[in-house]
DNA sequence: TTGCTTACATTCAAGTATGTATGTAATTAT
DNA sequence: ATAATTACATACATACTTGAATGTAAGCAA
């Protein structure tokens, strides 16, 4: 097996990217070789090497598939108006979120590697910073659409915005990870759309 | 140096779980090594292959260290009966969390580690587990109080314990996560307090 | 005090992982 | 058609780790 065309690498690539998400779920990220990725995509490491400059360039790769998407979606569903009210599009994003990731192995997988395969030290804690980043631009934009709901006058008079916004986020985080997690019994899984509409259910009244 | 007593004997061992916890936390666990672990405790491997069976030993050590304490505090602050309104109670127990991740610098870094610092996959994959069993008891009791506040008319009469129980302990998830993550910039490490306040506000009107 | 055990230190064999250097055939540009 | 480049495979030198084996001196019980 030689020399490939530019599409076939492409290919390549995009292989190597899958292997590592199989591999780095099985084994941990640390815990995983350039062999074992390599012997996964079917290739051998100098395949990689030609292609990423080495396992973290890979694991950024792979990140970048699942991040990217999301950031869309959320000013998409978020931001964008339309004719749904603020507070349904709230709803409407987390779970469209869980769907997802209940849809998606992909995604599901990756969010798996990100929460409890990875660790983050080195040049990995720079990722770290990138998460907190996107949880930041989450938060602004729950606050935003809140806002709305307020000045629509959907929303408790006493409750803010800003900590509403909060709220929900924590919520959410916690509820990923207990998703996440939870991947044995589906205490979370099953009940997900359920807690999270019960979760903006508390906030309206 | 050589034979020492009972008593520097586990000295020595206390000093190798220190040291464990001090390199986890730069290293990550599966990037520390034995040989990382002995030098940084001031002996060789020797010494802690004698204490300790492997890496997964000292790593459930460290852990007991903090998971243990939990369980008592959270079984003293939210189930013992006293005059503190059961709400109070709930606000108190998260409050004196977040209070003793403050305090200690030891809690801190053993929580960090957990989070962010570890893989959870083969032998580790158990230790998840035993975090998800430890969030049940946690739902389980929060649960138990919030229904006390119930009978005590002090909740919103839509309001269903069980859901606040599950709210509560997802809101306190992403809390903890977040303050944990955030060891930079201090968007959360100064606010969690105002914000289990404000959380347990949210669910009384 | 003698002998057994404890609490380590030292050494060694064997396996693993990484990065790089080098080879090579096909592809692409000219 | 030729030269340059690409997309890998192969091979190698250099660490790094582990577990186990062995050594050893001091504590401790009888």
């Amino acid at each position: 097996m030689v020399r490939k065309t530019k599409e076939d690498a492409e290919l390549t690539r995009q292989n190597i990217i899958l292997a590592a998400r199989e591999v780095f779920l099985v084994r941990g990220v640390s815990r995983t070789t350039m062999e074992h990725i390599a012997s996964q995509a079917g290739v051998t490491r100098g395949a990689i090497y030609w292609h990423f400059k080495n396992k973290t360039e890979i694991f950024q790769a792979m990140r970048q598939q699942v991040f990217l998407p999301l950031i869309d979606r959320m000013d998409y569903t978020l931001l964008v108006e339309n004719t749904m009210n603020p507070l349904d599009r709230i709803e409407n994003f987390l779970c469209e979120t869980i769907r997802l990731l209940n849809k998606s192995v992909e995604t599901r997988q990756i969010y798996e590697i990100m929460m409890i395969k990875c660790e983050y030290v080195n040049e990995f804690a720079m990722v770290l910073q990138e998460i907190l980043q996107t949880c930041s631009g989450i938060e602004e934009k729950l606050r935003l659409t809140y806002a709305k709901a307020k000045k629509q006058g959907l929303l408790h008079p006493s409750h803010e915005p800003a900590q509403l916004a909060i709220d929900t986020q924590l919520f959410f985080i916690g509820l990923l990870h207990m998703w996440v997690k939870d991947s044995g019994g589906n205490h979370f899984r099953n009940r997900a759309t359920k807690l999270i509409k019960a979760h903006i259910n508390l906030l309206i009244r």
